[in-house]
DNA sequence: TACTCGTGGGC
DNA sequence: TGCCCAAGAGT
């Protein structure tokens, strides 16, 4: 089809719609990048468990367990929770609970909830058999556009393409892509690149080859150039723009979160609550914790543990403090040791209470954070 | 769109 | 040490 014409006498049309990419690259700068990267992985990609299994599943958990996690930390995991949820009928079948408790310090815990809810949708709507397609899994939850990608084409062999963090930094250098991170039209340009170059043979490990090249020499900081099978494709190379992109992402700064913990002992056990599903550490186990003011007296951390428990709460003795940094909270835990006339057994705040002793607790689904504010009250009530 | 959601490694 | 960030998704 002919392209339309300007008419005479008006100036043509200037597209800049954001869905159109700013980089158009030849069909030989595509075949100059593709097969060398390939060719390189095959040679020097790592040997990492979820590359040596062909099970959807176990590909599947790989990829939420790495979504914003480094690898090294992910192995012990991936093997565990495969070796406690060795299928996708085993993990619908499993409660919460345990789901979570399997995730336990891995972070990012709505990734375990969704997981365990996708695992469920893949057992009544698929018949216990993850669906095969990107376009099909993005309709799980915890399933967005990377990870049905990552899945389509690496379990399935579909040419599904994907961009993470790795490959947004490849493509960017290879191709000259401006923009910052989360720009639209930045992010429209790369997903075309990585349409085009996941089309051929091989596209999980091509997608995989791309991954790979960004962790280990494409990387963000003093990147291995002269290693880099694919340099005398690459125009951040050529331009001496290496460094210059992609530019640095901009984060927030992170904000104060002040909780009061309430540390109630009887007998042999202690006290402890499960969240709410939703939020910061959704449907984990705590020692009952109620945000506080930073500068919060004795009088108003009673009063907000007391309406957390919904039962009377006398403080004892500040125990101690737990600080947490995480990406965008500065977490401060104080721990208080508490008692009450009647010992609660539910409370509208929390999901579930629970008294339990210290074995008890360590298998419950429970953050980092809030392991070590249980260890230094352990250590303040010797 | 911009914000929320964790953790440990590396420098 | 403090600060950077890593195989993103949900809202």
């Amino acid at each position: 089809m002919e392209p339309p014409r300007a008419k005479r006498g008006r100036p043509p049309r200037t597209v800049v719609s954001a869905r159109v990419p700013t980089v158009t690259p030849s069909a030989a700068h595509l075949a100059s990048v593709r097969t060398p990267l390939l060719d390189w992985y095959d040679r020097n990609k790592r040997d990492l468990p979820w590359r040596r299994t062909k099970d959807p599943y176990a590909i599947w958990l790989s990829e939420v367990m790495l979504q914003q996690t480094q690898v090294a930390t992910v192995i012990p995991y991936w093997e565990r929770f495969l070796a406690r949820f060795p299928t996708v009928l085993a993990l619908a079948a499993a409660p919460l609970d345990d789901v979570l408790s399997g995730w336990k310090g891995l972070g990012y815990y709505s990734r375990a909830r969704n997981l365990h809810r996708a695992a469920q949708e893949v057992v009544s709507r698929f018949g216990g058999k993850l669906p095969s397609t990107a376009a099909e899994l993005l309709s799980l939850p915890g399933f967005g556009r990377y990870t049905s990608g990552a899945v389509a084409s690496i379990a399935f062999g579909e040419q599904a393409p994907l961009v993470d963090g790795n490959v947004a930094r490849v493509l960017s250098r290879l191709f000259e892509v401006e923009g910052l991170p989360g720009d639209r039209e930045r992010e429209a340009t790369l997903w075309e690149l990585a349409t085009l170059l996941v089309k051929g043979e091989r596209p999980g490990d091509f997608n995989q080859a791309l991954m790979e090249h960004g962790a280990t020499t494409c990387r963000p900081e003093n990147p291995l150039c002269l290693l880099c099978p694919v340099r005398t494709g690459c125009v951040a190379f050529r331009k001496g723009r290496v460094d210059e992109l992609p530019p640095a992402k901009v984060r927030a700064a992170p904000k104060k979160l002040t909780l009061a913990l309430a540390v109630w002992a009887h007998a042999d056990t202690l006290l402890f609550a499960r969240r709410a599903d939703s939020g910061l550490f959704g449907g984990l186990w705590e020692l009952p914790a109620a945000e506080v003011d930073e500068d919060a007296t004795e009088a108003e951390t009673t009063l907000r543990l007391t309406g957390a428990l919904g039962a009377g709460v006398k403080l004892e003795a500040m125990l101690g403090t737990v600080k947490r940094q995480l990406t965008h909270r500065d977490l401060t835990l104080r721990l208080y040791r508490v008692s009450g006339p009647l010992r609660p057994t539910r409370s509208a705040a929390f999901q579930e209470l629970r008294w339990c002793t210290p074995s008890e607790a360590a298998t419950l689904g429970m953050s980092t954070a809030m392991q070590r504010a249980l260890e230094a009250a352990m250590t303040a009530l010797k």
